[in-house]
DNA sequence: AGGCTAACAGACAGGTCTGTCTATTTGTCA
DNA sequence: TGACAAATAGACAGACCTGTCTGTTAGCCT
């Protein structure tokens, strides 16, 4: 019964598997329904059941990206300690971590937007997302007692953005190293009162 | 003659402006040729002689993107007077007044690179962009005594793309101002030697 | 056993895209 | 005036894309 509920939901996350590589490595666009059939093994009338535009089948992948990459911070986050300062700048090893990843091929929701239609459903999904990031940035900043976390929140988003986006170019590590080394001298200069040792007790 | 001399290679302009405005907006494979030929108001056979495949009108595209965008990096740069690092500083007077055009759509070479085949001329130019924006980034940073010229030259880029790429998703002139506050961090806290005055002499 | 749901296979229509081709018009120069 | 170069209008082929439709097969529950 096990082996037999599987197919069950299967076909749709095979499809939603094979739109995730091949949207991310092509665009949107660039993917017809019949590649993602074949690829997922599925018959059309099945895709078209779960998915019935292209355009809900590109909503469900950025919500899958949008699940992934929001993780990937917040597991590099945390893994630099409790400090909400430490965090913001340990947040850009997720950067690292996605460029030197196979395949490795800029912001799904930047290169997504570029291709959609301005008004539409996708391209507000692509702008959500980026909010949600630069919301959960600034409530970091906040946390870390910065002068202006507003402010602090959007020059790491954008040193995020700017590695993430640059890589649809040139996946050079090189790159998310610089990033991480401007985060750690932005942080440090917007957040002057805890001056805190490496391994240190409260003053 | 004057008149009658004109259409000679207007021609070819008017499909690169038709080009310009219509691959900048939607994107170069959101735009059919046909649709560049009426906006054009070109033969369909007068397009194939000028531009045989659609990819030459695209690096035809990239390469007027690539002079408008660095001319008005040079020139805010300029603006900012003659110490290199206060150009490092005012060059992203350009991103800002980019963000407020009308139309603005985010970095046209990221968003190109996004639809262009890895392998292809198209992504090379795109990449080679980027290659000649940073080198003369560096080439600032270096004359501006930066510890680590390459360093900065990077750290400023990413700004740099972080603040031009985001425009496809929201065009935010608070995004560009942080920006800029972001890049006068850096580079104060990369070039420690000269600290200059706003309107100052010599030591 | 029989009904039900989901998935399968694949043809098909209608549209769009790139690139080619024919035939005609216009302006220039000798 | 007549040859020549270049542009015009537009049909056309071949490929691809989205979305619909018909018919068949396999597993599950009663």
């Amino acid at each position: 019964m096990s082996t037999s509920n599987q197919p069950r939901q299967a076909a749709r996350e095979r499809i939603l598997q094979a739109a995730f590589r091949l949207f991310y490595a092509r665009g949107p666009r660039g993917v017809g329904v019949d590649t993602i059939i074949d690829e997922a093994g599925v018959a059309k009338a099945s895709f078209y059941k779960h998915f019935p535009r292209k355009d809900d089948l590109v909503l469900a992948y950025l919500d899958q990206v949008d699940q992934t990459w929001l993780g990937q911070l917040r597991a590099a986050a945390r893994a630099a300690g409790d400090d909400p300062a430490d965090q913001m700048v340990g947040l850009f090893d997720a950067l690292q971590s996605a460029a030197r990843r196979e395949g490795f091929h800029g912001c799904a929701f930047i290169n997504t937007a570029a291709e959609a239609t301005p008004g539409g459903d996708v391209h507000a999904r692509t702008v959500g997302h980026k909010h949600l990031v630069r919301a959960w940035v600034t409530d970091l900043a906040t946390r870390a007692g910065a002068l202006d976390p507003d402010l602090l929140g959007r020059q790491l988003t954008l040193l995020l953005d700017g590695g993430l986006a640059a890589g649809v170019l040139d996946a050079d590590p090189a790159t998310a190293a610089s990033a991480k080394q401007a985060a750690a001298s932005l942080v440090a200069a917007a957040c002057p009162t805890s001056r805190r040792p490496p391994r240190g007790e409260s003053p």
